[in-house]
DNA sequence: CATGAATGAGAGTTCATTCAT
DNA sequence: GATGAATGAACTCTCATTCAT
């Protein structure tokens, strides 16, 4: 009956602001989704949503930028668990990418998408953990190379198949398809580990 | 100086609308371009625009359908030429696919991202080519799993991953870039060929 | 029953939509003035203003350029046809003026009323013959001083007094009043003979 | 220590609302001003006017009443100094109500151009002490002109082209000028003395 | 084929104002 | 007194589309 469980039921506006912007981002794309639907799938006038954001870009900022800061930890917290091995650390970053966007499938389909809409300040604001966490992804690419467990031909561009063949997760993956995020994601590491030519000794 | 010859230069109005329609849905997207921009982009008035194509949606019909149309054939007849072995008709497949992906880059980047935004009833007009061919890729994957020659686990998938890879490369390719079309096209080839487990004899 | 006589008429949809936007502004001013209700008065659409006019600003600029250049125009005419003493030219000049402000009230009005609400650069655009016309006034005003036909302290400051004085016109005149135009501006005339310390020889 | 001693440093909400507003408003006029801005140049929230001020329109009655009023009572002051005879009154009308607008320019140019947006009820409010001024100014000028003092056409519209002329100082006037606000006033006075045909004996 | 003019629908955004706290 | 959150109404401006010519 006080105030702390009911907001603890209903999240406060603001969250309900950018739940109701991703839904309406996914399923009508940046420019069509309108601040009038969202407000309205929040639940609050469309003025109000001007309380809360200075504008529907900023809207749009404010979920990628959370969803790429949220996938590049994800990513650096599974590095740390994994063994020291290039081919240990490349499948534990690919499958921990992987798992994020089959788990965050809506928000990793807005960023593929929407990002291009936002302008060079706002991209900017964005890009940041992703531009990281590909560089995370090429160290560990060109270390592996370097070692001689991976064999495969430009490195770089290797990297950038492997992270859009993950992005592509969020174009098909179902939470209610045959395969768990998990299994998809197990998957993905096996793709990618072939994909840069490991060989096991 | 025949009518032929002049088309020739100039390309007709119809073609050029596309062109500019193209080029329009590339740089801005679909709900950012204007009827107005990309009829004074191909030279006309916007009115005019309407004694060609019956609606927007249908410039990007029209766009859509002509790339997966050429995508496919460019695939069936690299298939046609190659050998009849698994690894080879994957290659064949894949370097032609990522070939002209690269070779018709706004194209291509169009079809990933604005596709969505087609109704119901357009996407199928546009779609058809591309399910066969991810149909075609899924055959000859399946083929290779059977024989021995691939060793990959969820091979639809597999080839989900593959084609979502390959269609990155929109994304970045640029032909003043330091790689050829046809250089990206073959590590792909690579790439897809180990990805899905290729052990040489 | 042509389209000629037709359109002699009705005049043409851009100067229906300056006359209304001069109603609007003089009725309402600039900022309660909605284009919705400027279209209304003009008998179009508001999306169609837009063929006519760039936006609200270009409207309120088209209206006061045209009215400061008629103003200047008038002035300079009364000025060629009066005598060269300075009390004759700038009497000529001052019931020039005056007339004009009587006879176009309303968009002497908004001249000095709404200039304001433009930008630097729109005002800029408006304010050239104004500024032309005030230098006009105190070239005649400076030679009748230096002539020893008039005596006033400050000239500058004379004219200015005069100029607003002259402006104010604008803020009660009727054309339905006591007194017509003219002989408004006849004695505006006399004022302005006698404010500058006038003595005839 | 006391509330008094430290109300003379920082002047009560109601006070800095009131001073916020004609800043604002004199500055981008009464449309364009809105509450948000002024309650932030108040220091306080949009809200809290609301608790000292019906509305919007309540604000800009305030202002203009209290400097109608104010400037009424100095021209009363100056008039009750000034000698009998109708030339000395005039100009210490004349001079008071100069000096009132010189300085208080802002409060003068907002009386002179946003009166207009009030509703009737809310003008009523404020025009009474300006109607009573008028009054005034036409009592003395006719007492000129009966007397023999003055000789000009059409008294009563003599009187507005000098009010409207002072009037027009809170345009231009700055208090950093080549002028000080008494020196424009006595130069002012010059002007209206001219302008009535004043003769001295 | 081609166009300028026209429009209804709707978008993002702003704002005066209210109200619970 | 004071505030942050909320809102209905309205505004400027845009756009796909139509139509007379």
């Amino acid at each position: 009956m006080n105030t702390r469980s009911s907001s603890a039921v209903i999240p406060h506006v603001r969250q309900r602001i950018l739940d109701a912007a991703l839904e309406e981002f996914y399923t009508a794309g940046f420019h069509a989704a309108t601040m009038r639907t969202i407000a309205k799938r929040a639940g609050c006038s469309a003025a109000n949503v001007y309380n809360h954001f200075d504008n529907k870009d900023e809207l749009l900022v404010e979920i990628l930028r959370a969803a790429s800061d949220e996938q590049f930890t994800a990513t650096r917290n599974a590095l740390r668990k994994a063994g020291a091995a290039p081919a240990e650390q490349w499948t534990a970053a690919v499958v921990a990418h992987s798992l994020y966007t089959a788990r965050n499938q809506r928000a990793c389909l807005v960023a593929n998408t929407e990002l291009r809409y936002l302008d060079e300040v706002d991209r900017k604001r964005v890009v940041g953990s992703r531009d990281a966490q590909e560089h995370l992804f090429v160290t560990i690419a060109e270390a592996g190379v370097a070692g001689g467990d991976f064999d495969v031909p430009h490195v770089h561009q290797a990297v950038t198949a492997v992270l859009t063949m993950c992005a592509g997760i969020a174009l098909w993956y179902r939470p209610d398809g045959p395969l768990s995020a998990q299994a998809v994601a197990d998957s993905y590491g096996v793709y990618a580990l072939n994909l840069v030519g490991y060989r096991p000794a």
